[in-house]
RNA sequence: GGCGAGAUAGCUCAGCUGGUUAGAGCGCAUGAUUCAUAAUCAUGAGGUCGAGAGUUCAAGUCUCUCUCUCGCUACCA
């Protein structure tokens, strides 16, 4: 095993188009913090490294959406942001941003080491241009018809209402979603990263050099390194970012990708100016805290990138966690539907440990997870308030009565006080082992172990009632739960701060060393304690409902939303055009998928006039077996089209319901094949 | 459709290179206890380890097929 001198620790950059949330904590944040507190505690020396991403069209968009700069965006969630992640104890020892004038030299400089080198390749392309924007329009700028289903309001990348991916060429009719105009194609050049040249790097590197990282991790990145990479861009025709820092770039961008992992750099130039010792020393061990959605980028595309430059280290482990849901359903942003920490922190005051304990216990480490506010609840009253803040506060109140606060003094130990207290190394070994191997969960099960042993140990001794009997005893068994209480000070200070914190004030003792966990003693006979105090409290039904009944209403309102979102409807058309439509009541007759499709169903279905073949998309919603015998209306006069190798002879028509379901448009009474509809 | 990850007690998860009656926490039941925020401690119930086949003296653990969930990717109205 190498042995490393230092460690340096980066943190995904959260994306500043919106405030953090339970998910990018329980993914992300709260395992980097556990570690890195872990190593500092332990005397490590280790940088901890985060901050706002803040380039990129999507906060670009938001700014047009709110009227305001993309400046006011990230400067407003960089804000909330930054200190949502202060007040939540998260120790980053710098917390920047990529528009932070260092960043732009670093990544600028970065750019160019690289352009110097040849290692990018120069593209040609035709883009969308905006004439009188005078810019070229990213294919999220661009609007048009979809030409597959005539949606008039597509987006140069996607048409959002049949899903389909385009490219913004495919527009019919585009338009330019700055001004309104009609943008015309111009030639533009952009800088290519060759990923393919890396790819016998990075197989040598990950498949056979980093068989150690988590099974996800390692199963991306050889799916991605097997499919083969391709040259990425690593510029955009856009205002907000870095300048290509190249003659003949004017008005592009450094793309958001590229730049937002030298962001880790940039900051950590901004921490220290010993910062090349962390980057540039093979003794630094580096390592990436990710979600699962970051995984291409921080093992393949920056990996990449940093062997392009030649000087950097390569990170050691990339421990990505897979996403949380809540309450059964995908985070989202854009649909509200999330637990906001800005919002916690203000709604729970004194409960940060209570959310950094919950999501560590059941953080999404090898699968999705789900938080449910009944988990959070149970968590925070069976194990935090009953196991650790009452073994806590049994031991403190005990030596209050008794000693006036004050520690009693050991007698001899009994064979079962040193059963007890022999445990505590057994279970420092177990917890560095699982911090070392980023197994989070499992590493807080073995602290909670200590307040568990602390519980039994009382209730074997029972020095309540030896007080009558054997004051002596007494005198040890409480001076044993005492220094068990200062071990959980230790023990759970990586994962909860400030319940360290609380129970170092009620022991009225300094902060103690890692190495000190299972030490004997760690608090000395006669020293005075202070007031005892609960650690934690319970919560309430109430409180759980409350926050059940938030996320009912959210719901509500998404609900209202897809409600208003109903299509304006379109031009007027002649009678005649209407009559030109040729619409027939069907019976299908035989169904079955279509090979190596997902969505595609091929109908046999007598139309009254014939039997013909129809390739319809409903097979994510009808199976075969549903549509055999079903009445439906068909399009018979559309013109046939080749989908998948069959020819479709006509469309089915279909409704699409709130969540974007089509459901099959039927007679309400039984008709026969062939009527018409009109 | 291709690729990746996952599927183990009611819930959340351990189970490393195959080896005695499959483990933990929470929940549940019973008992003990009262120093403690009706907290704690003990005991117990509860699992055909997603389904099926195979390899082996021996499979949750290896191979194959299938089903379901999540993600990436392709095709597609």
């Amino acid at each position: 095993m190498k042995k490393f001198k230092r460690y340096l620790v980066t943190s995904a950059l959260p994306y500043a188009n919106g405030p953090v949330h339970i998910g990018h904590l329980a993914g992300v944040y709260i395992p980097s913090d556990i570690y890195v507190r872990y190593l500092r505690l332990k005397g490590e020396d280790v940088i901890s490294i985060c901050g706002s991403d803040e380039h990129g069209v999507p906060i670009t968009i938001k700014a047009r959406q709110e009227g305001v700069t993309p400046q006011d965006i990230v400067d407003k969630y960089h804000g909330i942001i930054k200190d949502a992640f202060r007040r939540l104890g998260m120790s980053f020892d710098i917390y920047s941003r990529t528009s932070s004038p260092m960043h732009h030299k670093t990544a600028s400089e970065f750019f160019l080491n690289l352009y110097g080198k040849g290692v990018f390749e120069e593209k040609t392309t035709m883009q969308y241009y905006d004439e009188e924007a005078r810019q070229f329009l990213a294919d999220r700028y661009i609007t048009g018809t979809c030409p597959h289903c005539q949606n008039e309001r597509a987006y140069g990348d996607q048409c959002e209402k049949c899903g389909t991916s385009l490219n913004a060429t495919d527009l019919i009719r585009p338009k330019s979603a700055i001004t309104g105009s009609t943008p015309v194609l111009r030639e533009t050049k952009h800088w290519f990263l060759p990923l393919n040249k890396y790819e016998e790097f990075l197989r040598e590197w990950i498949l056979e050099g980093h068989k150690e990282w988590k099974a996800n991790v390692y199963g991306q990145c050889k799916s991605w390194l097997d499919l083969g990479l391709q040259p990425r861009a690593v510029s955009r025709d856009l205002d907000w970012g870095i300048p290509v820092p190249v003659e003949g770039a004017e008005g592009k961008v450094l793309y958001v990708w590229f730049d937002a992992p030298i962001g880790y750099i940039s900051a950590s130039k901004e921490l220290t100016p010993d910062w090349e010792k962390y980057w540039k020393s093979e003794d630094t061990k580096m390592v990436h805290f990710i979600g699962k959605d970051n995984i291409v980028f921080h093992c393949i595309v920056f990996p990449a990138m940093l062997k392009a430059h030649g000087e950097y280290i390569l990170p050691e482990n990339v421990p990505a966690n897979e996403f949380l849901n809540l309450e059964g359903d995908k985070i989202s942003t854009s649909r509200n539907w999330a637990v906001w920490l800005h919002e916690y922190l203000d709604e729970f005051p004194g409960k940060e440990d209570v959310l950094r304990y919950v999501l560590c216990a059941n953080a999404p480490e090898t699968k999705d997870n789900d938080f449910t506010w009944k988990d959070f609840q149970a968590r925070n009253n069976n194990e935090l308030v009953a196991v650790l803040g009452n073994f806590v506060n049994r031991a403190l109140v005990l030596t209050d009565k008794y000693y006036g606060g004050v520690v009693p003094e050991a007698g001899e130990l009994q064979p079962y006080d040193r059963e007890v207290l022999g445990e505590i190394p057994k279970i420092k070994r177990s917890l560095e082992e699982n911090i070392e191997n980023y197994r989070f969960r499992e590493a807080l099960r073995d602290a909670m172990n200590i307040a568990r042993l602390g519980n039994k140990y009382l209730a074997d001794t029972e020095p309540w009632k030896l007080a009558k009997t054997d004051p002596e005893r007494v005198r040890t068994i409480l001076n044993v739960a005492l220094q068990i209480t200062a071990d959980i000070a230790i023990a759970c200070e990586p994962f909860m701060p400030f319940t360290a914190e609380k129970i170092l004030k009620l022991l009225n003792t300094e902060k103690l060393g890692w190495d000190k966990l299972g030490a004997w003693p760690l608090i000395e006979a006669g020293h005075r304690l202070g007031k005892p105090e609960l650690l934690f409290e319970k919560i309430d039904d109430s409180v759980i409902d409350a926050q059940l009944l938030k996320l009912e209403n959210t719901k509500k309102a998404n609900q209202a939303k897809e409600v208003r979102h109903t299509e304006p409807q379109k031009e007027a058309v002649a009678f005649d055009d209407f009559a030109r439509m040729d619409i027939r009541v069907a019976r299908v007759l035989e169904a079955e998928k279509v090979a190596k499709t997902k969505k595609l169903l091929k109908l046999t279905v007598d139309t009254g006039i014939d039997k013909r073949t129809i390739v319809s998309g409903i097979a994510e919603y009808y199976t075969p077996e549903e549509m055999v015998g079903r009445e439906v209306l068909v399009l018979v006069n559309l013109e046939p089209r080749m989908l998948r190798g069959i020819e479709s002879q006509g469309m089915i028509l279909m409704a699409e319901n709130a969540e974007g379901k089509l459901v099959v448009v039927r007679p309400d009474e039984k008709t026969n094949p062939g009527a018409s509809v009109g």
